[in-house]
RNA sequence: CGGGGUGUAGCGUAGCCCGGUUAGCGCGCCUGCUUUGGGAGCAGGAGGUCGCAGGUUCAACUCCUGCCACCCCGACCA
């Protein structure tokens, strides 16, 4: 593809509103832009690496006998009211104002439409429906570029069994499915096994990716593969241990101290002796947590260690319960049901609050002054602490999620009556399962893993073309000859090459664009070394130049291209 | 939705606090000449509802009010 005649604008300044690196690149190099927060063009480049990724699913998905369907945007909003999802979705999901009709956020309820009725006997099953296509979700807030965007392309799976049995063999063709597509695609991804939140359903695994980026937090095991979100993570932490000598309580004038922070400076003390608490409202009771003073109460695994329902009590509930305010209050004296965390199981010499403003309470012994404690786990595990599995050391990291795969079961099946026959004649509903890949994620993910101070770092597994041939001054015949010969014979040996044949660019804006855009072989023919019948090879990613006999060229490309 | 920030030419920005030239600069773009191995030089040129609406004022990019858009943090999140 000749460079002067394609739309490639790259940019050598950052665009103001990209942060992340992926976001400032993709507009850099041209390959989208913005229209609107959120919602993006993909320019020619950008819509070609869209492409290549959905022919890898699209193959993936093929391979393990998925059937691609082309679904419509469109729906009757009363499909959508028939699973509970108009009010599930709420403002998540697009309405249009002058038909009853909403934009499809996900296609669970279409592709079951589709099979109700027409998937009618055990000898159709087992199937899997797939679609790779545009989906609209109204995001409070878009963010990271295309990584979470109101309008983004998806491609879902269905699967439909006789059982969960077969569920459980589509799901497992998925799984390898997907392993596949990320290492074809080059990204380093692992698996968290995840509760699978609004979709419905049972079992589920998401693909993850270490980015800055990210939205979730995880906690992972790069020796055994643990890997879980920090709200339910567990890890092996060291006990603290009793100081030998309890001392008698003892109560301290503390003026205006309200944090953990003014606390420590205040008494000059470390704060991991003290006990903070919180005040949560669990079914109407409150209940005092206490946490070592440098942590955080984790409100998942307080809300699945009490059941029911979980809050934190309100500023004036506070004062109400305990007598005091934020920052005064305290397990000595306290009437109600006490949890503390691990951390502080049996300490002593401990500091916290009074319950009366201004005032706490240091010398405190769990074992001697607080009877009645409870402990559970209730922090967020941290990087460094020891893997609950196999005892190596976890990482803490944000992630991001690239696909989701679920064992759905029979809610949709059982909401919109989509069942078949046994070989009985016995009428059962079909029992699905859901699977989501971001496309756009994909390409967002790959340059957050690859990319330096130049630009992109295209690889074997990813790359707009497979070559880009930088044809310096034009304006010499013997250099454009040259170049043309070569993107001639190249192009003839089957390579896709970009070819800058741009006539007034200097030879520093053909460079830095080709680093900006990232291509991973570059081919420079130049006058200097046209000379001696030579071109220059140039690995883009270690930036390694190698002078090549024009002869020798097609060899040595055959060469870097093997790998 | 809460907190913070920004909106000036295609892109990046100065000016605004403290109202008063023709709204300045860099990049990009157009024309000509020179240049061509790491973001070229000279000369000339085009391009602006200063986010929108209202208000104050002799006078508004600048001050006030409302709205909108975009970014960041949080909440939310298949």
């Amino acid at each position: 593809m000749r460079f002067s005649k394609t739309f490639i604008p790259t940019l050598k300044e950052v665009p103001g509103d990209a942060v992340i690196p992926s976001h400032i690149l993709m507009i850099r190099a041209g390959l989208t832009r913005m229209l609107s927060a959120g919602i993006y063009s993909f320019l020619p480049i950008g819509y070609k690496l869209i492409r290549k990724i959905s022919d890898v699913i699209r193959e993936e998905m093929n391979a393990i006998g998925g059937q691609e369907f082309h679904l419509p945007a469109l729906n009757p909003k009363e499909i959508w009211e028939q699973t509970g999802r108009v009010e599930a979705f709420g403002d998540t999901l697009f309405h249009i104002k002058n038909r009853d009709y909403v934009l499809a956020p996900t296609h669970e309820e279409i592709m079951a439409f589709h099979a109700k009725g027409a998937l009618k006997s055990y000898k159709e099953l087992p199937q899997i429906w797939y679609q790779i296509q545009t989906k609209f979700r109204n995001e409070p807030r878009p963010r990271s570029g295309v990584i979470r965007g109101r309008q983004f392309l998806m491609k879902d799976a269905y699967s439909f069994d006789v059982d969960f049995d077969g569920l459980d063999k589509s799901y497992e063709a998925h799984d390898q499915a997907y392993r596949k597509i990320f290492v074809r695609c080059g990204l380093k991804y692992f698996i968290v096994g995840a509760s699978s939140g609004a979709m419905g359903g049972s079992k589920s695994e998401e693909f993850m990716l270490k980015s800055d980026a990210g939205e979730d937090t995880v906690a992972y095991c790069s020796k055994c593969g643990y890997a879980a979100n920090v709200e339910v993570a567990s890890s092996i932490i060291e006990p603290i241990k009793r100081e030998e000598k309890s001392k008698e309580i003892y109560e301290i004038s503390t003026p205006n101290v309200k944090s953990i922070d003014e606390l420590c400076e205040f008494l000059k003390i470390n704060e991991i002796q003290c006990a903070k608490s919180r005040i949560y409202i669990h079914d109407n009771v409150p209940v005092l947590i206490l946490m070592q003073g440098n942590e955080e109460v984790n409100e998942n695994k307080l809300n699945s260690f009490l059941g029911g329902t979980v809050r934190p009590a309100h500023p004036d509930e506070l004062k109400e319960i305990t007598g005091a305010d934020a920052g005064s209050i305290g397990p000595v004296g306290i009437k109600m049901r006490i949890i503390a965390d691990l951390k502080l199981k049996d300490r002593n010499n401990l500091f916290s609050g009074a319950n009366k403003n201004d005032y706490h309470i240091g010398g405190i012994d769990f074992t001697r002054d607080v009877k009645n404690i409870e402990y559970a786990d209730l922090r967020f595990a941290q990087s460094g602490e020891k893997c609950g599995r196999c005892n190596s050391k976890l990482e803490v990291f944000k992630a991001i999620e690239l696909g989701h795969i679920f064992k759905l079961g029979t809610k949709y099946s059982e909401s919109l009556g989509v069942r078949y026959l046994d070989e009985h004649g016995q009428d059962h509903p079909i029992v699905m399962g859901s699977y989501g890949i971001g496309v756009e994620r994909i390409l967002a993910c790959f340059i957050e893993q690859n990319y330096d101070e130049k630009g992109i770092l295209w690889n074997e597994h990813l790359s707009p073309f497979d070559l880009h041939l930088v044809g310096l001054n034009l304006k010499n015949n013997e250099t454009k000859n040259a170049a043309e010969n070569i993107y001639k014979e190249l192009t003839q040996k089957g390579y896709d090459i970009l070819y800058d044949d741009r006539l007034d660019e200097t030879a520093g804006v053909k460079f830095n664009d080709a680093d900006l855009i990232g291509i991973p072989i570059q081919i420079i023919v130049g006058e200097k070394n046209l000379k001696e019948q030579s071109v220059e090879v140039k690995i883009r990613e270690t930036g390694e130049r190698i002078k090549i006999k024009l002869d020798e060229l097609k060899n040595k490309i055959a060469e870097l291209l093997k790998k």
